[in-house]
DNA sequence: AACCCGTCTGTCACTTAGTGACAATGTCAC
DNA sequence: GTGACATTGTCACTAAGTGACAGACGGGTT
């Protein structure tokens, strides 16, 4: 917790990068803080530069807008399903990568991380309503859709600007972003945390074989012998699910 | 073209619901065409005022914010899209309906509608550079995804609302949204646009089956006997129906 | 005709989101 | 230390958007 900016790059030109993610979440924490208990339009600059502790003009020199004070927190509320993506080992099964990230994630989390998932999860929902909130729940999953087509075109050998990655992408993060509704609107009415993260994962895993016609879910060979010959007609039928559970 | 208002409904209040929506896209489309010569940045509401010939305070009165001008000739542009997937019926296939539809609007459309339909691929555009109005955009495709709902549900026999649905109906939207894009492009890029319109209709049928697992996109038996037992189970494990709530 | 009534619109004053410009401070490199 | 650069604060300013009031249009009643 002390000051220590040692080890992290600041290779040219001030402490950028890393101490300007940590002022921008530091004012979207409090600016999801006070929208969820305001509102929006109840909100004003002037309130969330003092809440924060800096002066107004310094918030819209790191947000372009107000609504997009709430971008860095409900960001880092899909970090975790980002990170676990990208982490996908090529020959692994979603569900079992899934399961093991979880189970990861679990032991790691801490009490501030858990602050912060869940005003994430009410920005989520304030975005139901808020249309000013919208946009910055959409374009979180715009990013994720992005680094979906990053990690689909190397899982099935084609370029990330490939029309037909590009629509896995697309199908697969709109699929999340359901999810994530889904859950985030059963944790604030109560329901188990435990057994809706349990859930989650299920749905995940499923979402993402259903979204893409099954053609991302299995484990990849990567080196030669695709030896899965359908996933370039997306017929009707549906593709073995082989639940590797 | 005489102001025959006489057959439509004005059955509350003033002539609302069909001359709003004139003036609205009046507005629109002069607000799309000066977004699109200079930027959205560099058109002020004062100018969208005085291109259309109303006071800037009228503008706002029938638009809450500066971006969303270009809204309805946004959705406007992907409004014969839901109007084919609404009008789909249960016990034709999606290539069948799409090929008709798509003949019955080529022969249909007039130079107003493709002037129209040149500004919203424009503003398509122009949204992926242009985060305000890539809102729009995204606006429209969340429109999109609820009229979607609304018809998944009806061919699988469910409720808008419940999870499977809302899953299909947003990776549906998605690869939609995806289309519209990469069509776009291509057709501001020169590529001949009818060659892209037949591409456009194979692609949408594929992407929709895709999308949704195979689930939706064939022919459905209304009464009885689904002949069809792939899709109620999706994936691996059905976690959908057991909803807690 | 005059009259009333409701809606739409314009004008103007006003609040507030967001920017530009400049000065003050702080930090690193030397 | 001093100079270069980055960050922040202060203040004046533009532009988006709202509230309030008044006039215009239009249609129905007598």
């Amino acid at each position: 917790m002390a000051d220590d900016v040692a080890s992290t790059e600041r290779s040219r030109g001030g402490m950028s990068e890393q101490r300007r993610r940590r002022v921008r979440l530091e004012i979207s924490r409090e600016a999801a803080r006070l929208f969820w208990a305001q509102g929006v339009d109840g909100t004003s600059g002037d309130q969330i530069a003092e809440a924060v502790g800096l002066s107004t003009r310094t918030i819209w020199r790191h947000f372009r807008s107000k609504e997009s004070c709430a971008e860095p927190i409900v960001a880092q509320s899909v970090e975790w399903e980002l990170a676990t993506l990208r982490s996908w080992p090529p020959r692994r099964s979603l569900e079992e990568h899934f399961a093991t990230e979880a189970k990861r994630l679990v032991s790691e989390i801490g009490p501030s991380e858990q602050a912060d998932a869940g005003l994430g999860i009410k920005m989520v929902r304030l975005a139901e309503t808020e249309p000013a909130l919208r946009t910055a729940w959409l374009m979180a999953c715009d990013q994720v859709e992005r680094e979906l087509a990053g990690v689909i075109a190397t899982r099935l050998g084609l370029r990330p600007d490939d029309l037909q990655v590009r629509l896995h992408a697309a199908a697969t993060a709109a699929a999340l972003r359901v999810i994530n509704e889904y859950v985030g609107a059963g944790l604030l009415d109560g329901t188990d945390p435990r057994q809706l993260g349990d859930e989650s994962f299920a749905f995940i895993a499923d979402a993402v074989r259903t979204a893409t016609g099954g053609a991302v879910g299995d484990p990849v060979h990567t080196d030669e012998a695709p030896a899965e010959p359908d996933e370039a007609a997306p017929g009707s039928c549906g593709p073995g699910p082989s639940t590797t559970r």
